[in-house]
DNA sequence: TTTAGCACTCACCTATCAAGAGTGCTAACA
DNA sequence: TGTTAGCACTCTTGATAGGTGAGTGCTAAA
């Protein structure tokens, strides 16, 4: 059977009524909207082609049509029309994302809180995975007898720091040492890379003070450098799917929430998702518990190399064309705000 | 009217059953569970009494009795026994607080966590308020001719660090001098007062390079220390309140979560609280949004002086006794752990 | 003071009914 | 051959009514 150009006109209704209404629509009111002058009885014949193609469904016998995932896809690929931000929203976003960078983290979650307030729906952003960031240098800082800051920067400009409890005495002179030896150990490897290396072993040779130090301070160097490693997830508007008459159900709601407040799960998901902005439909998605949810994701870059992702998640009758439309404002955005943010360093 | 001993019998028996199974008990069950040889209908007077007294209400004429807030509010100062934590759950809670400190906030936020896993509610975690927190020294480090990193540390050991993108060319001798100038300033004031001054009006009499790195700096300086004034608020368990019976109304649920998810009120909240282990039940909320609910909350010290908040919200029926337990043994587990963090320093 | 007995109340469940929206099919029409 | 009107049929939704059971409140007797 063919997709007819009527066909397409009338699914394109279909979907976008559905969008605004979420209630199923029948042909006598679809009839109406259409105004092309084509009575009920036909539109129900073409919406039984339709049905039959897999684009929509029927909830019972005699409700109205409802889009399938197969007919979100068809429009997102092919229906749905680009959709122009108004001037003022814009404004909003540059005014939120490029004012008042303090760090990278923070202007993550504002992107996050931002997408949420802009879209009514669940956001997220994860923050760059750093596997693949160098260490430029490490610095062992003296604060008190007891105290020591251990300082991690990468060449991607990111800084990480830790306070360390000394339970031996330590000198000036050794930290510096140690400071030194390790940056000139260290830089350049990426930070997984460093996390695989035995620090102990590599100063075995080293007067007794020394080994001692690098004892006490080997555990906190190397949760220091995890604690890096980790990506953080924000998440913001989670209550606006009670605002959707799809998750009116408890149980629903429940799932919804408890799937996206599973932070190491849901963070991994979105890791694995590929580059660029993506959105699955419904039971496109690969885990069970997003099969009636979508998802889209876009990447942001940060000094053209790390990548981060954020988006929404909220019903596939979600508003795909206003909502990427803005997820890309933000992610271009985010992207010409740290364009430049670290020295390009040669890699050692 | 007296609330005699058998009367406190029969309204420790309500609130205890009603606790384990959120439905109103009637005279007849009640007196069967009872085993005190007085039949339903003595029962029947007895609760009729309560009732008149404001212990009891009666969510409709054939339904059994429900315990009142007043009726809570006895259970707690006067009825409740002190409940013993199993050893396991000890074992769990010090493995999980004492072990694997790294950092305050990442501690607090495992507290949190445990928490709401212990008690199945709710629970809530906010990071010390840092404003009587003394300054210890400020330290301006170059990491490569466009950025230098900006570390504050505290008497109390808190230390932060910002990254400072500099339009300017700066000298690592100019970088130092102003540390050590900075630190001489301002060593010892709180944060709050810090951030009070003025900081370019305290340098203008210097050179002119030193002006204007002072002038690049100060934004940062100030969002820094405004960050770090700012508490933090973690929250776990949140789909906790799902599985209360009396959440299963969306609208309630719905209010609950958006209540908990306004972070920046939620604080303020929290923070007015007085400090020790507070339990506020129901009407006795001073928020007309938490009404059906119970708050309770404990203070823990760190290095005996910064003071912050962590507790469980739920319903008005709750475990009082074991939940009072479980946050007084976490708290005693976190006073210990940092009991001495930073050295106790001379107060200039 | 306690208790048994009994009438009464209400929530809750189920069945039934009517209304309304929508479909699917058929036959007529252009 | 595509389009349309007509009509029977289906299924949800909301209202109504009756029956059941848990529980109360009152009264009178022990």
């Amino acid at each position: 059977m063919d997709l007819t150009e009527r066909k397409l006109r009338i699914l394109q209704a279909i979907v976008g009524d559905f969008i605004r209404s979420a209630e199923p629509i029948g042909s006598r009111t679809l009839s109406k909207k259409l105004d092309m002058g084509i009575s009920p009885a036909t539109i129900r014949n073409e919406m039984s082609d339709l049905e039959e193609m897999g684009f929509l469904t029927h909830p019972h016998t005699s409700a109205g049509r409802v889009p399938s995932d197969k007919a979100y896809r068809l429009y997102v690929n092919n229906l749905m029309q680009r959709y122009e931000l108004p001037e003022e929203e814009k404004h909003i976003i540059e005014e939120k994302i490029t004012k008042n960078v303090t760090e990278l983290e923070r202007t993550i979650q504002h992107a996050a809180t931002l997408l949420s307030e802009l879209t009514n729906l669940t956001s997220f952003a994860i923050t760059p995975n750093q596997e693949s960031n160098r260490l430029k240098y490490i610095n062992f800082l003296p604060v008190d007898p007891q105290t020591v800051v251990l300082m991690i920067v990468t060449v991607s400009g990111k800084v990480s720091n830790t306070t360390i409890k000394m339970r031996v005495p330590y000198t000036e002179e050794n930290l510096s040492i140690l400071s030194k030896v390790m940056t000139y150990n260290y830089k350049g490897k990426t930070l997984s890379d460093i996390l695989k290396l035995d620090i102990i072993k590599s100063f075995e040779s080293d007067i007794e003070a020394m080994g001692r130090l690098v004892e006490t301070i080997q555990p906190n160097f190397i949760s220091t450098l995890e604690n890096m490693l980790n990506v953080e997830l924000f998440l913001d508007g989670i209550t606006n799917i009670f605002s959707c008459p799809e998750y009116n159900d408890i149980e629903k709601a429940k799932v919804f929430l408890e799937m996206v407040n599973h932070k190491k799960h849901f963070t991994d998901v979105l890791m694995n998702r590929e580059n660029g902005v993506i959105i699955t439909i419904g039971n496109e998605n690969s885990e069970d518990i997003l099969r009636d949810c979508s998802l889209i994701t876009a990447t942001y870059h940060i000094n053209g190399k790390m990548i981060g992702k954020l988006g929404v998640i909220g019903p596939t009758r979600m508003k795909y064309d206003e909502v990427t439309s803005i997820i890309e404002y933000i992610t271009d955005n985010i992207n010409e705000t740290f364009k430049i943010t670290g020295g390009d360093e040669e890699d050692d």
